[in-house]
DNA sequence: ATGAAAGCGCTAACAG
DNA sequence: CTGTTAGCGCTTTCAT
């Protein structure tokens, strides 16, 4: 693990270090480098197990090859999934990637936009909680595109889910299997993606001749949606809402609500019937099942490295670069039927 | 958003790069520098949004304020926690992190390694697979601290679960439910952490006077260990093994052996009692709810980072940097009582 | 107190 | 085909 550098392989071979850097870049042929030369600094580099310093390589460059990724948490099993296909994707193009966490704070989101571009990122996935430097970025030309959350009126790539019609079937399939008072739990935000969460809830009550009360819909705070959750449940169970089903439009809702229901006593489905807009690890095992929206985490991650190394590359292909995919409906017995 | 560099500034304020960059890295009051200079310079580089390239610093000091991180998969809950817990506590350090999956490779785990280090990262958490790099990296004095595994023979620095101990523990919970005939299930591998799980199952079941009988311990395949969950279970059921009882070594394994026995019909606990190994974000909703000997990802993460960045930093202080931390029981309903 | 200059390791014109 | 040279942006030694 001594470490050796490209002049030394130079002094070694006895030649320039221009000739090394060519070879070791794959530019040999192109400089009609001796096909023997070449193969003695191959060798010479293998065996010595020369590896370039990046830091160096990217100065020169101007560039890291690196992806910087920012997210609200990554230990939301979600995210974390779209991480790792993000890992996956990248590498495949040959790229690192960095994550951050911005805790859903608009500040450190900020901060951590722009440390990353400090550290030469050449382009960026952000699941952003905050318009305001999204902007700055777009009007900056920076590589970027977002992903699960985006901001209608800044135009950017994105690669997002269809929130409205993956709520709308939601409450469709509630509605479908006979459930007359379909109630609303959510997060308190102005993400779009939470906006069309809600649309889609209010579009498939309105379509199917529900009227929607406001007492049917409960917005939680984001950091204290756990101690909310009671009072919530409490309110939409008993009289006079005394609803028979309750949309929940995020895991950590449905978990958190499922948690109450049974300390309530409360029956899933016979009682009350429960659907989620996308799942947790186990929530086929939970008791009951739960019926869920699913998000193809995957298509998500694997899209925006698509996207943002294209951008950076600044390939000549056209692609689609603002990306709307859809959930998938995963029937369980949450719902009754 | 235009960039502005170090020596622009000096420009402007006809001053010389030493002097922009001393006082931007603190060291004005040390060097001199008068108050006025100083307060200049900061307003200017505030007002002009400075922000030094950190490839060009990284190089120049031979450092990068990174850290890396090498995990089996960021999409394992339990990975993602603790990769959650070491960056924030990386933040707090002032150091970002690089992550990576090694998806449980030998080689992938290797190629990680060196590429993190031509990236200059200054040090690694890296839950292992493969002992011969780590050896490389304990040789060159490389910093790094091992998380979730380590080598017994490699003198390194890590954190880690007293997994004989958990597992123990959660054999002895099941013994002492009256439960008789035990059954474990685990992953086939070389890991000592593994290792130390089996261990501490045959440690419970010897010292209570039980045999341990080959038929009753199934060791899966990782990477098909759910195809061969559905013989394993029906094998330790049925007679002769007609067990009553089994211990999981991971969520996973937990998770997918429920999946089995619910669909093998059989009653859990009644029947069979199951007990888990660490677990995922709802086995506290499950059906039944699981008992899960839980490993503290915080307190992993954070004692990781607090090891490598005292090594990095060569600080005197004297800490600990064998961490052995213990699983703690969380009974619920999967095992009887 | 401040500035000139060298250097971190690598790439890339350009000249030969 | 190969070597010289300048330069990426920053830090730091050493004069002044």
């Amino acid at each position: 693990m001594k470490k050796i550098f490209l002049k030394d392989i130079a002094k070694e071979l006895n030649l320039s270090k221009t000739a090394v850097s060519l070879v070791l870049n794959n530019r040999g042929d192109e400089n009609k480098i001796s096909k023997d030369t070449q193969k003695r600094i191959l060798d010479f580099a293998k065996k010595n197990n020369y590896r370039p310093n990046q830091m160096a390589r990217g100065l020169s460059l101007g560039k890291s090859e690196t992806i910087g990724l920012i997210i609200p948490n990554i230990s939301d099993i979600f995210y974390a999934r779209i991480a790792h296909h993000i890992e996956l994707k990248a590498k495949e193009f040959g790229y690192n990637v960095v994550f951050s966490s911005s805790n859903e704070n608009a500040d450190t989101e900020k901060e951590l936009i722009y440390s990353m571009l400090n550290r030469q990122v050449d382009g960026l996935i952000i699941a952003s909680t905050n318009e305001e430097d999204i902007l700055k970025l777009s009007e900056a030309n920076f590589p970027f595109v977002l992903i699960d959350r985006h901001y209608p009126e800044i135009k950017t790539n994105y690669v997002i889910v269809d929130n409205l019609e993956g709520v709308k079937n939601m409450t469709n399939h509630l509605l479908k299997n006979g459930r007359k008072k379909v109630g609303f739990i959510s997060i308190k935000s102005q993400l779009d993606a939470l906006l069309q969460r809600r649309l889609g809830y209010e579009l498939a009550l309105t379509e199917s001749g529900n009227e929607i009360k406001a007492s049917i819909i409960k917005e939680l705070d984001p950091f204290n949606y756990q101690n909310e959750m009671k009072g919530a449940i409490k309110n939409m169970v008993k009289e006079p809402s005394g609803l028979d089903s309750i949309v929940f439009t995020t895991h950590y809702l449905a978990a958190s609500g499922l948690r109450e229901l049974k300390l309530l006593k409360i029956e899933v489905p016979s009682e009350v019937a429960i659907i989620s807009f996308d799942e947790l690890g186990a929530f086929d095992l939970v008791d009951p099942p739960i019926t869920t929206s699913k998000q193809p985490v995957d298509d998500i991650g694997n899209s925006a490295v698509e996207i943002l190394v294209n951008e950076i590359e600044n390939k000549n292909t056209k692609i689609e670069n603002e990306r709307v995919l859809h959930t998938k409906l995963l029937i369980r017995k949450s719902c009754g039927a």
